[in-house]
RNA sequence: GGAGGCGUCGCCUAGCCCGGUCUAUGGCGCCCGCCUGCUAAGCGGGUUUGGGUCACAAGCCCAUCGAGGGUUCAAAUCCCUCCGCCUCCGCCA
């Protein structure tokens, strides 16, 4: 959600935004209207209540005084009584009407500016999806062919190695499923282990959080906007499975207030992802790379606003820090503006190079959500200037599907073995390499 | 799933039966001031959040007693629904 007062003061600056995301700048306008609306309604409630609330009491004490009168001053008690309640009576109904009004320029007004996305950040990059600017690459792609190795895809590593089965994940859940298994299961195990303590020694709170959540919590992040479709929806329950931990994480504290002092508040999460993948049919069908369900470690942090862009570089160097101690050829993308979420108001994502695809692939990817997830979440923070919203941002440690794909392939040797980096050893009980079975 | 109890302004708590001086009591904590060699104690004042008016000041007004409805001139208080917590039983990892 946008400050209201940001659209009043700037509503160019929001039309701008709007604009630059390919979403509809009139929006704004109607924006306006609906909260001069509602603040005209609830003025005119509020008065009315108040006229009503004065009456209340005189009526009260005078009820007390009828039953204490004497008889003969009881008849004028009774006639003033029922003067009051004449008007009384008249009022109520009007005072009806006005919260009428207001209940309806309020939910009125809420829902507009619900429908405006967040303001974007004025260095991201303009345009659409192909739009978004190399900041960096970082590693060389090996060259398969002067080594003399034919590439295997993580599909057919993955079945050598007895690390991933798709057949089976297909038969019993369908497309898109998988089981990891052998190495492949020690495999989630290691990185998770190694994305944890990383997190853990950057000062990260480690979280286990619930994969299934309430309406709010879903809504409040944002996701149950452009993205809805490719939500699970429990109907019987009324009840999401989340497609990231960053959902339970900043809903975690939703509806507190935290003190300034305390931020930033960082928190590692680690949870299974759901996703629907409604409207990619036919993309990225083989394989591991895009899946109905996979496991996730995820940052997520609580910060100052003015601290947020200095927290969304930290964010970007963890997440370098994890891909360079996998050795892994990789580059980082500035994401232009039309391919925001809705809640982010500049987004880095990391894309690894997938050798058989001989493409870079997303594999990780961090949002500065400034106030405009926190305000739907009602998280703010108490400093010395009052109570305010605070920032929020999120960033990928290691979606485990994806890095695997790029682990195996990146680190395949010419029997089919897989060398392990360095830093993932200690978490395979030492082991070098991966090696097929039987 | 069944039975019962409970949800009050940071924490604890009064109020609810019998609707109206509830502008929600008191304690703790916290903040400001006074007093005091220092500290403690004591004294005085302040201390939910959101919105409106307005100069994004002060003041004033409205809403907020788990959430949402209803009854009423008037609801923390009466009625209904939902949510959450606790205790016991059943089931279960």
């Amino acid at each position: 959600m946008i400050d209201l007062k940001l659209i009043r003061d700037e509503p160019e600056r929001v039309r701008t935004s709007q604009r630059s995301r390919g979403e509809d700048p009139s929006i704004v306008d109607r924006v306006l209207a609906a909260d001069e609306r509602r603040r005209a309604a609830e003025l005119a409630f509020g008065t009315l209540r108040n006229e009503q609330k004065e009456l209340g009491k005189q009526i009260g004490p005078l009820q007390g005084q009828l039953k204490k009168a004497s008889d003969d001053e009881r008849a004028s008690i009774q006639s003033q009584l029922d003067g009051l309640m004449t008007t009384a009576t008249e009022l109520s109904d009007r005072v009806k009407a006005a919260e009428d009004e207001r209940a309806a320029a309020d939910a009125d007004a809420a829902a507009l500016v619900a429908l405006l996305s967040n303001v974007v950040e004025t260095a991201a990059p303009i345009g659409g999806e192909d739009d978004f600017v190399v900041l960096e690459h970082v590693g060389t792609p090996r060259d398969f062919a002067a080594e003399g190795i034919t590439v295997r895809d993580h599909v057919e590593l993955g079945e050598m190695l007895g690390a991933i089965d798709i057949e089976r994940g297909a038969k019993v859940s369908g497309s898109r499923f998988y089981y990891l298994t052998g190495v492949g299961a020690l495999l989630e195990l290691a990185l998770v282990n190694h994305a944890i303590a990383l997190a853990c020694g950057n000062g990260f709170t480690p979280v286990i959080p619930p994969a299934l959540v309430k309406p709010a919590a879903m809504e409040g992040t944002g996701f149950l906007g452009q993205a809805a479709e490719n939500v699970y929806r429990l109907e019987q329950d009324d009840m999401y499975l989340v497609g990231t931990a960053e959902v339970p994480l900043a809903a975690y504290h939703s509806d507190e207030i935290l003190d300034a002092e305390s931020l930033p508040r960082r928190y590692v999460g680690y949870s299974p992802c759901f996703r629907r993948e409604a409207g990619s049919h036919g993309k990225d069908t083989r394989g591991i790379f895009r899946v109905h369900w996979f496991d996730k470690v995820e940052m997520f942090s609580y910060c100052n606003p003015e601290d947020a862009t200095n927290e969304h570089q930290r964010l970007l160097g963890w997440e370098r820090q994890f891909l360079d101690s996998l050795e892994v050829p990789y580059r980082v993308i500035d994401v232009a503006t039309g391919d925001l979420g809705s809640s982010a108001a500049r987004k880095f994502d990391i894309e690894a190079w997938v050798p058989s695809q001989e493409r870079y692939r997303e594999v990780t990817s961090t949002s500065n959500c400034t106030e405009f997830q926190a305000r739907r979440l009602r998280v703010r923070m108490r400093d010395a200037d009052g109570v305010r919203p605070l920032a929020t941002l999120n960033g990928t440690l290691v979606a485990i599907t994806r890095t695997i794909v790029t682990l195996l392939e990146n680190h395949q040797q010419a029997d089919g073995s897989v060398r392990v980096p360095v830093a993932l050893r200690p978490y395979l009980g030492g082991r070098e390499t991966l090696d097929p079975i039987g």
